[in-house]
Parts: C-alpha cells; structure tokens; sequence
DNA sequence: ATAAATGCAAAGGGTTTGCACAATT
DNA sequence: AATTGTGCAAACCCTTTGCATTTAT
C-alpha cells in the first residue's frame, strides 16, 4: 500500500468513526494509523512497541481498550494466536481476505482472492437460513505448512533417514 | 446422535490413533467419548466437571495436553473464546461444520451444510494456489447476533425509546 | 522393559480491572 | 462543562512447565 493510500485509509476510517460519534484520540489514531500501515499480523505488545516513539506515555491498557473499539466496529479483525506464542494477533481488515496459518512455525499470511466475497455471502446465507443468526461478519482461517517449513520439514527428514 | 453410533464412532477414532502409534490411556477415551458426546463446545473447565465422576483424579494438564493431541490428529478443533470467557473453547470434528457466534452472548451454534464440503475445497485450492502452502484444514467462523440476543435487544430498545 | 502419559503444584504471562487524572467534543 | 478516554499497577486466571510416579505397549 502506498503512502498516499494509507492515508486515505487512515481518513476515510476516522471519517466512518466520527459520524458513530467515537471520540478521535491521538492514541487511537497512531494504533489505527500503525494497523493501516503494517500487515505483520501484530499482537499487542508489537503494536505497543511500534508507536513508542510515538506515544512515549501510552499504556497496553489503551492499546487493548483501542483494539476491542476497532473490532466493535469491525475495522480490524483478531486472530488466533499461535503455537509458540499465547497472545492474540490483529489485522486490519480494509479489504475481505481470509488467513493462511502455518502449524509449524505460527505464521499467518493474507490471502486475497475475488472468490471470497461470494463465499462470504453464501455462508451468511446460509447461517441465517439454518441458525436464525442476524450476521456481521465471517472469518476464515486455513491451516497448514508454509512453503519455507515444508522445505525445512523436508530437509530435516532427509537428514535423520540417512 | 445416537449412543449407538456414538459407540461406533468412538471406536473408529481409537482405531485411527491406534494406527498412528498413539497409546489409548482411560483420560483420552473419556475425554474423547466426552467431545463425541457433548456439542456444547465445552472449555477445559466444563470438560474436566463433565467426566470428574469418571476420572477423579484426573488433572487439567492431562486435559490440555490431550485436546492438543486431538487437535493436531485433526480430531477435534478450537474454537475462540467468547467475550465473557477467556478460556479457548474445543469441538468434535467429525462431521465438517463451522460455526455462528454470537457477540453479544458468547453463544456458539454449529452450522452443517452440504455446500461447506465445496466451500473448503475451493478455499484449500485458492490458499495452495496464491501462497504455496500445503493445507490440513480449515476453519470458517460466523459473527453476529444470535435469536434470542436479537429479540432481547429489541425489547430492551424498545423500553428504553419509551 | 521402556518409552510415553499422568498428576500435582507452582510459575508464567497475556489480559482485565479500578480509579484518579487528562482530554475530546 | 460533561462525558469519555487514558495511564498506572495490581489482580486475574487460563495455560504451561518440570518432575516424580504410573502406565500402555
């Protein structure tokens, strides 16, 4: 995403908050501001050492106060976390995609694909059809091994065979 | 489901753990005829009052290390935490299905549908497709406002519009 | 026999909470 | 001015860990 994107990003979401009459901190603007802009997957305490020098008073309660406000209003969406680490991760969720998450060494990858908008709206179809359910939202996570583990996987089994 | 095909089913696991070298102790076939048994989506806590009558010494650090044994066997799944809980929540995977959540009760439904078989297939393809990796599974989660939250919702607008 | 699983209890650590103070509208 | 948000630090509690003992194969 470039720059000049970000931004408008990054107003367009404030605009969309505003009109719910949710108050603009500088706090939630870098946190909003920082999602935008980086696409790692974050959990708190990474978010909360990204915009340190930003916010050199900022507390992790503001950050998770600032993350449950965005999920609210579905402007980011929280991942699972993974094995080797007990905290949840964050994404901002501007455009549909769903998330690849490797089992071996925890990585989460985006994926983007045109299909998932029609998915999206079949499986809302037919939650509210079988289950009543009034639906907001949906997330999809495939497991399995990414392309550096399978390789490493590979090698470490060639190597014990011998 | 039946006792009958529950039976069945129980066997047909312990068979497939059997042919992967998985030692079969009484804690992982209560714990498993529990999960085949109970669709409440239980968290470790529920699962160990479930079967405490039937394994009254055992320890919550068997039942963790046991969901993750079925976990990574592709036997059972975790599902998040609800809002009012912070503990992670597990579900027999034997039939396919994801799940609706509700966001304001923390309710967890299961949703089965025949078209879930094609959804995943095609979201496996797209995964390997666009990111290279080998894909195990998949997980499709649901949000929004349950029945019952929908119609107390509404009461509750209602009394306070008065 | 022996490699693996269990139980116990303590430690760990991500997340939540309560309240005084500060800031947005 | 009034409502809402923030920072701080302690408390919470789900989950993990280490090790001695027991057990499945």
């Amino acid at each position: 995403m470039t720059e000049e994107s970000a931004a408008h990003t990054l107003a367009a979401v404030i605009t969309k908050l505003k009109s719910r009459n949710i108050r603009i901190t500088p706090q939630r603007e870098v946190i909003l501001n920082y999602l935008i802009t980086h696409h790692n997957h974050p959990d708190v305490e990474t978010i909360y050492q990204g915009i340190a020098d930003q916010l050199p008073n900022l507390s992790v309660a503001t950050v998770y106060n600032t993350l449950k406000l965005f999920i609210d209003n579905d402007i980011v969406i929280e991942l699972p976390s993974t094995d080797k680490d007990g905290s949840l991760h964050y994404d901002f969720f501007g455009v549909p995609h769903f998330h690849s998450i490797c089992e071996n060494c925890g990585k989460i990858t985006d994926v983007f694909a045109d299909e998932y908008a029609s998915i999206s709206k079949q499986v809302t179809q037919l939650t509210n059809q079988q289950t009543g359910y009034l639906v907001t939202s949906s997330h999809l996570e495939v497991y399995g091994l990414c392309p550096e583990c399978q390789q490493k996987l590979n090698s470490e089994n060639l190597a014990t065979t011998n």
